[in-house]
DNA sequence: ATCGAAACTGTAAGCGCTTCCACTGGAGGT
DNA sequence: ACCTCCAGTGGAAGCGCTTACAGTTTCGAT
């Protein structure tokens, strides 16, 4: 029991009397293997509680049999989905999954590079990598999958839809009678982002109105809490601002607004209606219920995977470019959750 | 920039017209280089666009130089941040993180030992395999570290303090004049769980009183509701249940627990206090909000990296267990918030 | 019995990298 | 001028595994 070296395929060839070679088969179910074999080697390496070195094994396959996924961030129950719909896949395929976080990276395309070196492609959410980078891992040949990330010539992406999602639910609060609605969240943060303001301003547009330009600023709770104060205070100080709506680029910022709005006594969704995007545990919680938009995170993950697996393995050639459908969910801060259409 | 097989090192040479020795060396920055070889080799191996493989390096140099986390889930804003946490040591440290979930994972022994294979050593959730698997994983003489789980010979672990943040938060709640208080969550679920009842059943005990039972569930937001309807059908039956308080393992239990109870026309905190453990974004939205304990996530992952490390890198041989301290949160839904003491 | 094929097993050549060792040539000391 | 020393470099031996290829059995068919 005493653990000195680790076991490797010589000692188990020692010990069951056989080659390396065939321990190699038994081990991989490869080739055709005699019972007796079979037992003995498994007998060995359970006495000699052998692990295979997958460097070995990939070195010698040319493989490993591992995929890179490269985010930006993991807070909020957000990227967790989808790592999780991820790493779900490929492991039911026998993919490892080899993780990067960016943010606060010191030197994210070191890493990244790095992450090359051990995976036979990597995944890479848009927000966590710059163009170039992108690009210079093309170039080294690496299978490249991005999530909510515009398309890029010869890479795979998946993403979900935001646009229009972001249209109807802007237009269904102008239908209501909503005037003055405002986007909250920076559309140059990402890719996404830019989508739902897109979407919220085609709504403007498709009724003849025009869109404001977007407030610009981070997607975090202090950010949504910063607005509504400001708010608060035009309104106080008499100021012509009628703002009558909310469209958060996501749910941190709504929910702080929400928050701040109505322990300034302001009426949500009576004075303003607010809407966010995530529909995150907090969304259901509250009162009012916040509006939001459900994305699949789990299933975007899990289709990322299966979109590097075919690149890998070869099995596909053509980029494709997935889109998912979200889902809005209605509930009483936007002022009309069930109520029309 | 045509892509056929990925240049080696061999190409690097060729074309710095060196020795892959010196390459390497190069590229390492181990050994004496003349200036002109390293920036001839840097040079060529960007004109390659080289990538070291490092399965191969891991070959020759006997390290991976990459840690395994095993977590059970990814659900939650929780071990987001437990691996958010962890990424972020192991990147500065310069090792990979190569995860594996194993909820809903077909043969988590089978990916566990896999993952030994690929890894220098292994942080372990405690819920996330049984401990013959983690016994197993010891006798192959892989460094362990546990997280969240009673320690084990010869394993490292860490985990957050719970028994006693349990016994404070129980008895303030008791001295506020709450009597009849239940714990929700099955104990046996989770090492972190066993302890927080422990530390209720201990605020009892010191108060000469005699701890219920717990309501073994699972910790899930149905679960929460569950409990909820019950006791709000037991109330409307006359039933004798004088249930003042829920003590939940978790926020989610307790999220659930008091949206339910609310809807019942039961006051909270007036009729039944409320408590939950985590601190999930939710708590500080509902109201009343949410008294929960908060524990350092980032942090856990941080130390359990660290303490990994030491230990692969042979800088500490003796077991180390470690326990952080969690912080009381005490919000609305506990009657108590900032009032006494 | 004899032969051929099928079933099994072993030998050895890599996979791409690190690193020990030996070697070279020039700088410095005598 | 000689020797020493060392910075700089290359040769070559692995690291542990897979796999083509060749060798050895074993059998059923002739």
């Amino acid at each position: 029991m005493a653990t000195g070296k680790p076991a490797t395929i010589y000692d188990v060839a020692a010990r069951a009397k056989l080659s390396i070679a065939t321990v190699s088969r038994v081990l991989q179910g490869t080739g055709p293997v005699s019972e007796k074999a079979r037992a003995r080697v498994g007998q060995a390496a359970a006495e000699l509680n052998y692990v295979p070195l997958r460097a070995a094994r990939s070195l010698a396959v040319q493989r490993h049999e591992a995929h890179g996924l490269v985010l930006p961030d993991l807070s909020g129950p957000f990227y967790g989905d989808l790592l999780m719909g991820y790493e779900r896949w490929a492991g039911e395929h026998g993919q490892s999954v080899v993780l990067t976080v960016t943010h606060g990276n010191a030197d994210p395309r070191r890493s990244v590079r790095d992450l090359a070196g051990r995976v036979d492609g990597i995944v890479v959410h848009g927000n966590a990598i710059d163009l170039a980078t992108i690009q210079e891992l093309r170039k080294a040949g690496v299978p490249l999958v991005l999530v909510a990330h515009p398309p890029v010539t010869g890479c795979d992406s998946v993403r979900t839809e935001s646009a229009s999602s972001a249209e109807q639910l802007t237009g269904r609060l102008l239908d209501a009678g909503r005037s003055n609605l405002v986007f909250v969240g920076d559309p140059a943060s990402s890719y996404d982002v830019s989508e739902r303001y897109r979407g919220f301003a085609n709504a403007h547009e498709s009724r003849k109105k025009v869109a404001p330009e977007p407030i610009r600023v981070e997607l975090t709770e202090e950010a949504g809490q910063g607005v509504a104060a400001t708010m608060v205070a035009q309104k106080r100080g008499g100021g012509l601002e009628r703002v009558d709506g909310l469209v958060c680029a996501n749910d941190e910022l709504a929910l702080a607004a929400m928050s701040t709005l109505r322990s300034a006594d302001v009426g949500v969704p009576d004075d303003v209606v607010v809407t966010g995007w995530d529909d995150v545990m907090a969304a259901r919680y509250v009162s009012p219920g916040l509006s939001t938009v459900r994305q699949p995170m789990a299933e975007l993950g899990r289709l990322a995977a299966q979109r590097l697996h075919e690149r890998v393995t070869g099995e596909r050639t053509r980029a494709r470019n997935d889109v998912l459908a979200t889902e809005l969910v209605l509930r009483d801060s936007c002022g009309t959750s069930g109520a029309m259409h």
